[in-house]
DNA sequence: AATCCCCGCAACCGCACACTC
DNA sequence: AGAGTGTGCGGTTGCGGGGAT
């Protein structure tokens, strides 16, 4: 059959409009609506194929049209519709009071998808990414502020306690997937290219640090007790909920400033955290899920999901004793090369 | 000040589907 | 039934603005 694209025929404009043409197809739509798009750019005396002004006036001169930013509520919504609709921009958009679908899959391409990627979610699916690639640039951010924390504050301690668990999940993912050998005086890189063999040996020796400081292991008992999560497990009289949780989601996607208190030096004035650690998912060698009750280290099971600390959504802005709307986002801290491969 | 680079967004493109003749 | 048309949808492109160097 083949059908011509309706914007070959010669002479038809192309590209941005200009206020001139906005103007006569607004005021052409205002008389007579806009009938047949085909028909339509020659009887408002256009130079345009009907498609390009459909568009133009669905996506920008619409007078329902809702302009700037997205509100929290309109991200959440949309993150919710997504999970449950996919790319199904029209249909995200009727839910959605003047937005369009091409302004929402404009949003979603630059600033969720990249949001949920950076958290360790994977964009299509909204469950956590469970590939080593994914979750290390968590580990990275974490080892990278709990070096500069307090370490009598008990959001540090919980965060000391992500730390530790995530070391020990990347070291296991790291020794299950190099095949070269522990010795520190080569120092080569793996095969990801992302770490050396010294800094392994550093990992296990700050992991080593944490048994001589039993006191980092005391950790609050008001934490989430809620532990019917499938999936879920207390580790240490943590209770823990799956990071994938919509709410959770949700709330970590929406809310300014951040529930992870990245900014050290709010973290030393805060006394009043209360967070949660997400769960650990444990993952055996061949692929099966485990709920376990307790962690042991020394088990061939592997931890692959990413801890993280989360706060409260609506409470976290104020009850961190003043923590900024400046505070880090992770990816701060990421190598390149892991934000490459992550994109 | 000039250039480069990145990002966001408007617009384009191709395809699919419903409908008409 | 099949060709042609109209419209909608989702993916992609490329331009322009702004920040970085």
């Amino acid at each position: 059959m083949g059908r011509s694209p309706c914007c070959d025929e010669n002479g038809l404009k192309k590209g941005p409009w200009t206020p001139e043409e906005d103007e006569k197809l607004v005021q052409y739509i205002q008389k007579h609506g806009h009938g047949s798009w085909r028909a339509l750019p020659k009887l408002a005396g256009l130079n345009r194929c009907g498609k390009s002004c459909r568009l133009r006036w669905t996506n920008y001169l619409r007078p329902d049209i809702k302009r700037g930013n997205f509100s929290q509520e309109e991200e959440q919504t949309i993150l919710h519709l997504h999970s449950v609709l996919g790319n199904k921009w029209s249909a995200i958009a009727s839910h959605l009071p003047g937005r369009t679908d091409n302004e929402i899959k404009n949003f979603w391409n630059t600033h969720l998808k990249k949001k949920l990627i950076q958290m360790g979610f994977d964009p299509m699916t909204h469950q956590p990414r469970t590939d080593l690639v994914s979750t290390l640039p968590y580990l990275l951010a974490l080892v990278n502020m709990t070096d500069l924390m307090d370490p009598h504050d008990q959001a540090v301690k919980l965060q000391a306690e992500a730390v530790q668990m995530a070391k020990l999940q990347y070291l296991n993912s790291l020794l299950q997937s190099t095949t070269t050998s522990l010795n520190p005086t080569t120092n080569s890189s793996d095969q990801n290219g992302l770490i050396t063999n010294m800094e392994t040996i550093n990992m296990l020796n700050s992991m080593a640090n944490l048994k001589e400081n039993p006191d980092m292991m005391n950790y609050p008992q008001q934490l989430n007790n809620n532990n019917n999560h499938p999936g879920s497990f207390s580790h240490h009289g943590i209770a823990t909920q799956p990071l994938h949780h919509p709410n959770m989601l949700l709330s970590q996607m929406s809310s300014d400033p951040p529930q992870v208190p990245f900014s050290s030096q709010s973290c030393l004035n805060s006394d009043q955290y209360q967070g949660q650690v997400t769960n650990f998912t444990m993952i055996s060698q061949g692929g099966h899920q485990h709920t376990t009750p307790d962690h042991d280290e020394s088990s061939s099971i592997l931890p692959l999901s990413m801890p993280l600390l989360v706060g409260d959504a609506t409470s976290s802005s104020t009850s961190h004793g003043g923590i900024s709307s400046s505070s880090y986002w992770p990816e701060l801290f990421f190598e390149d090369s892991i934000m490459h491969e992550l994109s």
